[in-house]
DNA sequence: AGTTAAAATGACAACGCTGTCAAACTGCAT
DNA sequence: ATGCAGTTTGACAGCGTTGTCATTTTAACT
C-alpha cells in the first residue's frame, strides 16, 4: 500500500538519492535516468511523504499566508492565488488569520514559522506594513514577500546600487494611481464637489487612495476641502455613517459624488442614500474600490476600481518561490506592481445640473 | 536557537520520552513530573517540530478541509471554525478547494491525504454527499466528518443497535425545518402565493429546503404549484433570472412572495424586482437563506435563515478530533444537528391586499 | 515486612527522506 | 592508451520526534 522512495529506487535500479534528485528536479541527472525513475514513480504511484521531506530537508515544503482582513472575498482570492502556485510547486499552504492589533503578533507568527519550519511567508496588509514583524522575519532569516499599497520606490533612486537587493520582496498595488483615475472619471462626468469616505487610517491603502484623489482634484483645479473627507473604516456600517455625515448639510456642500474607500463603504453609502431618498446616480454618484463580487450585486451596480487579487497573490507566491530553496528561476515574468483599473458601472453618472 | 526535545529532557532531568508524553498530554505522567517538564518547556521556549512529529507518529498533526463552494463568506466561516479548534488542539489545517464535478476528485483527495498523512478530513456539501469520496475515505481508514443537509436519521431507527456506530460522523443542518419556518413566517404575513427559487439541483440542501417549503404550504392548506418553483443555481445571476421568470406573468400567478434558495438568489431577486419597478416589501416579499453578511447590505435588508457556519464547522472539527489519536474525549458537548433560525428584516412584509 | 499488580519512566529503534561527501563514470585533450 | 576535469551516481548518517517494550517506581494489598 505504502510506497517509499526505497521501493522506487529498487524498481528503477538506482539509488534512493537519485530518486530524490528526480523528485526534487535537481539538475545533473541524466535524461535517461530521469525517465527511468519517473516511470517507476508512475508505475508504483509513489507519493513523496511530506513529513519526511520536511524533516530531512533544510526547510519544509510549506509556506504561510498571514492576513487580518474581514473581507471574505479578499481573503479567498488571496488564498486561491497562492494556492494555485503551491499546487504547481508541490507545496502546502498554512493559512494564518490573525489580529494585527495584538502586540504579540510577531511572536505568534514566529512560533508558527518555527513549528512548521515554513519555507516562506506571504504578508498581506496591514501586517505587511508592521515593522516589528518585518524585523522578526529578518532575524529569523525566513523568506517573505510583502503585499504593499504604493509604488516601488527602489526603481528610481540609487540606480548605481545593485537594484535587486532593495525592495525585491514586495508586490505593490498602486492605489494612488487607481484613486487618481477613478477621481478623474468622476471629474470628467462634470462633478466638482467630490467627497471621499476613507477606510481605516492605519492602512497605507487609505492614505494612498486619499492622496490619489487629492492629486486628481488638484490637477483639475478643484479645491481640496477637508469637510469632504470622512474618516472611517473599511466597513459597510462606516459607509452608511459616512454618507449620512457627508450629506447632512448637503445644500451647503453640494456634494454630487462620493468616492468610497472600498466597495463595502460604497455599498454602505448606497444604502444611506436610499434612506435619504437620494437617487443614484441621478442625484449622486457613488464609486467603490476593489471590485469585490458584491459590487455587482448592489443596486445600482457599483463603479469601482478592479483589483485582480488572485492574480496579485499568485505573483506574490511566485516571487516567494523564486527565493526559496535552490530555485534559480528567473524573476523575469513576475509582475511586481499592479494598478487597479476603473470599471464603470451604473452607480456613477453625469453630475446633476 | 533551535531547542529540541532532548534539550528539554536534559533540562528537566527526565527522558525524551517523558517529555514527549507531556507534550502529547498522554495519561500516566505524575503531576510532579508534568510540572517539571512544563517549566523546562517554558524556560527554553521549546517548540515541538511538526515535521518530526508527523513523521514519527502514526498520523500527522494536520487535518484537511475540503470544499467546493463559490460563496466566500461560507468558506471563510468554515475555515475559521475549524481553525479555532485546530489551534486549541495544536493541529494544522490544510485547506483544499476543489471541483466536485471532476471525476478524479476522490483520487486527488486521496493523494492529498497520503502526502500529508492527514489525521482527518472535514467534508462540506456537496462533496460530503458524494459516495465515491466516502468509499475512498473508508477504504483508506481515514477519520472524517461530513457536513450534511438534513436530519440525523440514526436517532430514530434501531434503538437496540449500538447507536454510536451509525452516522456518528455527520453534522446535520436541518434545512428542511428552517425552510418550513421561513415559509410559515411568510404565510403568517398573509401570503398565499409563495414562489421558491431553488439552488443547484444536485445539492441536498436544495431538495431539503424545497421539501420544507412544500410541507409548510401543505400544512396550511395552500396548494403546491410547480409553476411557482424556479430551478436554478445558488448564484446572484440565477436569482435575477428566476425572479424575472417567476414574475413575468405576474398577473396570472399573483406571486406576493419569493423564497430564495440562499441569500445570493434573494439578492438577485431583489435586483430584478428593482428592474421591474416592484417595491419590496410593499408589493413583493423576498427572503433569503444563510444569513451571509451581505444580507445586511442589500436594500432593503434581507429576511433570511441564520446559519452559524463557524459554530457548525467548529463542532465538525470537534467531532473529528474526538475520533483521532487516543483522544478519549466525551462527545457529550458536541452538537450534531443545527437548525437555522429565521431572522426577520426588511425584505418581507404583509401581503398586499 | 513481603508480595503483587499497576503506574510511571526510560532505552532505543524506527519513521522516510535529504545533505554530505566520496566514488564512479563520462568525454576530451594529450 | 593515459590523464584530467567535469558530470553523474551512490553509501550512509542524520533530521527530531514517537512507538515498542523493558525497567523501575509506586501503591495496595496480605
Amino acid at each position: 500500500m505504502k510506497v517509499t522512495i526505497n521501493d522506487v529506487a529498487k524498481h528503477a535500479g538506482v539509488s534512493m538519492k537519485t530518486v530524490s534528485r528526480v523528485i526534487n528536479k535537481e539538475p545533473s541527472v541524466r535524461k535517461k535516468t530521469y525517465d527511468l525513475v519517473m516511470q517507476a514513480v508512475k508505475e508504483l504511484d509513489y507519493q513523496p511523504n511530506t513529513a519526511a521531506r520536511n524533516l530531512a530537508g533544510t526547510s519544509s515544503f510549506a509556506i504561510g499566508l498571514v492576513y487580518d482582513n474581514p473581507n471574505a472575498y479578499y481573503v479567498i482570492d488571496m488564498q486561491n492565488g497562492v494556492l494555485s502556485r503551491c499546487k504547481d510547486e508541490g507545496y502546502e499552504l498554512v493559512i494564518h488569520p490573525c489580529c494585527a492589533q495584538d502586540p504579540d503578533m510577531h511572536k505568534e507568527i514566529a512560533t508558527m514559522i518555527q513549528r512548521s519550519r515554513l519555507a516562506g511567508l506571504v504578508l498581506t496588509p496591514p501586517l505587511s506594513e508592521q515593522q516589528d514583524i518585518i524585523n522578526m522575519l529578518d532575524e529569523l532569516g525566513v523568506a517573505y514577500v510583502r503585499l504593499l499599497s504604493g509604488q516601488n520606490e527602489a526603481a528610481s533612486n540609487d540606480p548605481g546600487d545593485a537594484p535587486e537587493i532593495k525592495n525585491n520582496n514586495c508586490i505593490y498595488v498602486d492605489d494612488y494611481a487607481a484613486a487618481y483615475e477613478i477621481t478623474v472619471h468622476l471629474i470628467n462626468l462634470g462633478h466638482k464637489t467630490i467627497a471621499f469616505a476613507c477606510g481605516d487610517a492605519e492602512h497605507k491603502s487609505t492614505t494612498e487612495r486619499l492622496a490619489g484623489y487629492q492629486q486628481a482634484l488638484k490637477d483639475h483645479d478643484l479645491s481640496i476641502n477637508n469637510e469632504l473627507i470622512y474618516e472611517g473604516t473599511y466597513s459597510f456600517e462606516s459607509g452608511v455613517k459616512g454618507a449620512k455625515a457627508l450629506l447632512k448639510d448637503n445644500n451647503a456642500a453640494k456634494i454630487t459624488a462620493i468616492l468610497g474607500g472600498n466597495d463595502e463603504i460604497a455599498a454602505g453609502a448606497l444604502f444611506a442614500s436610499r434612506l435619504m431618498n437620494i437617487a443614484i446616480p441621478e442625484q449622486l454618484s457613488i464609486s467603490g474600490f476593489e471590485d469585490s463580487p458584491f459590487s455587482r450585486q448592489t443596486w445600482p451596480k457599483l463603479t469601482t476600481a478592479h483589483q485582480a487579487n488572485s492574480v496579485i497573490s499568485e505573483h506574490a507566491a511566485r516571487l516567494l518561490f523564486s527565493k526559496t530553496r535552490g530555485s534559480r528561476k528567473q524573476d523575469k515574468d513576475i509582475i511586481t506592481t499592479f494598478t487597479p483599473t476603473v470599471v464603470v458601472r451604473e452607480s456613477t453618472g453625469p453630475a446633476p445640473v
